[in-house]
RNA sequence: GGCCACGUGGCGGAGUGGUUACGCAGCGGUCUGCAAAACCGUUUACUCCGGUUCAAUUCCGGACGUGGCCUCCA
């Protein structure tokens, strides 16, 4: 089966070729751990989710490498950490809020389905890998010292600007902040900068006497090098990063090592807006994926629909999250649930479902796929391909759960409370049905209505049918 | 202001230089005491204006609209 993937850099849709196909390595850009990661941040995680899922069953389990770190030095931790635990020493702070975010942001992804990446290293472990480069980057005339700070030179790199498709000129004629006096240019950006008193510090590089501690992007280029090798297959992460994140990730690396590339094909996911808003704080739309669980549009929603419809668009689109699509996602994986329920699942994925997946992940075709297999009765092979895509495929823990109220989340709270009405039992249900049974024999209509709105009020569907026999039989399930 | 992406039927959302996406909703039907469920069938499309072409929703240009990025915010 052909692989062909977008890359963000050359623009076009081609095959991919591993490197080492004994070691196909993928790098994204993880959470920055202050605070509950949102649905925008979601997609990403869930997309290269299906990308890794995707290169281990080409490449087999054992030769798939998973990098996505996670960013625990940064300005907003700090504020956070000074702002929520004001009594204690800032370090300590800083650990308790980054310790009880990666903590939330796991049970997060987790219901979400996604696999946990082979390596999920911290910036806060490889400062000397970030040192060894910026050293590199001095050494060779990419990166130079000022005011105790360490700049990347864009001018000594002839291709600053190549993913990002803009020239300096571009960017120039676009910037509209005054340059930092410590910048030679004013695109220069920061490898390395002095650490206020109490903030986080490590030894500097560069000759600089006074401790500091790392810039934004120089992070990842330090922990893909450390993981992943100086060049790698995969690096992906929302649109959003492609500048400047990325393109100075690029141009850290391919100076600090004397590369042409960093990584062959380069993958953005399209953004994401809330009920056809920007998400932001302001607008009181900002949803957490927490939230979601907990208590969103009426209902405390598991995470296989949340995930399933965030696969209903392709990953380059934009997607606008709204709760008509999330409920219709539920709708449809819970049919199916209900129907593949005690089937075994097929020992095969079908080229149906991976085809239009190894076409740069068109996950809505290969949703169409699924309904063309439960269309056709093909319920084995659903579930084998339910479970290769990372759905649960249980029916009960797909229930959503109805909350009277908007719950907003609180840090503190890191369990996810759901209210539900007490379901009867399965005996209770076979009584009720066995009355009403009798009751329509009896043309008592009045009475089988009644113990079947009863039900209804408890939660239980009724189905009415016949057997083959033509006997009729009545069947039920719990409302979704 | 600069750069980039996107604009498909009632809704969501793929794809393609000429041929059914798919799903939801709707409509019709089968079934049913009624209803629901299930199953069968089915209507509606490619923002606008030019250009290229035998042929454009699909390629090119422009307009309009939406969104993103342009800062040591991630």
């Amino acid at each position: 089966m052909e692989l062909r993937l977008y890359d963000t850099l050359s623009k076009e849709k081609r095959p991919f070729v591993p490197l080492d196909p004994v070691n196909v390595r993928m790098y994204v850009c993880g959470p920055t751990v202050y605070d509950f990661a949102h649905i925008g941040n979601a997609r990403p995680v869930i997309v290269f989710d299906v990308l890794f899922r995707l290169l281990r069953h080409v490449y087999g389990d054992k030769h798939v490498t998973y990098v996505r770190n996670i960013t625990d030095v940064d300005d907003k931790i700090n504020a956070r950490a000074a702002r929520d635990f004001p009594a204690l020493p800032l370090n300590d702070a800083i650990r308790k809020v980054t310790e009880e975010t990666e903590r939330q942001f796991h049970a997060d992804v987790d219901a979400l389905g996604c696999l946990r990446p082979t390596v999920e290293p911290r910036a806060t472990e490889h400062i000397a890998e970030m040192r060894a480069i910026i050293e590199k980057l001095i050494a060779g005339g990419h990166a130079y010292v000022e005011q105790d700070h360490v700049l990347f030179s864009v001018a000594s790199d002839p291709r600053y600007g190549t993913l990002a498709r803009r020239s300096l000129d571009e960017m120039m004629a676009g910037a509209r902040i005054d340059v930092a006096p410590y910048k030679r240019d004013g695109m220069d950006f920061v490898l390395w900068k002095p650490s206020k008193p109490g903030e986080p510090s490590w030894p500097s590089p560069g000759g600089i006497k006074v401790e500091g501690r790392p810039g934004w992007h120089v992070e990842c280029s330090a922990m893909s090098w450390k993981h992943l090798g100086e060049q790698f297959d995969i690096h992906g992460g929302g649109i959003d990063l492609v500048f400047p994140h990325h393109e100075n990730e690029l141009a850290q690396t391919c100076c600090a090592f004397h590369r042409d590339r960093m990584a062959n094909v380069w993958m953005h996911n399209g953004f994401l807006q809330v009920e056809g808003e920007k998400m932001s704080k302001s607008l009181g739309n900002f949803v957490t994926i927490r939230e979601l669980r907990e208590g969103w549009a009426g209902y405390a929603w598991p995470g296989d629909a949340l995930r399933f419809a965030m696969l209903g668009t392709h990953y380059r689109q934009p997607i606008d999250w709204t709760a008509k699509a999330l409920d219709e996602a539920h709708k449809t994986l819970w049919r199916w649930y209900g129907d593949i329920e005690g089937v075994q699942a097929a020992s095969n994925v079908a080229d149906d479902v991976l085809a239009p997946l190894a076409d740069d992940l068109n996950t809505s075709g290969m949703i169409a796929a699924l309904h063309a297999l439960h269309k056709a009765g093909r319920l084995a092979e659903m579930r084998a391909a339910l479970a290769f895509l990372g759905f649960s495929c249980d029916l009960p823990s797909l229930q959503r759960k109805p909350v009277t109220a908007e719950l907003r989340t609180s840090e503190a709270s890191d369990q996810v409370q759901m209210q539900g009405t007490a379901a009867p039992s399965k005996q209770q249900i076979e009584q009720f049905i066995s009355e009403r049974t009798a009751a329509r024999a009896a043309k008592n209509w009045k009475e089988s209505d009644r113990i079947r709105d009863e039900l209804a009020a408890m939660g239980v569907i009724l189905k009415d049918g016949k057997d083959a026999e033509g006997k009729p039989v009545t069947t039920w399930e719990v409302a979704r």
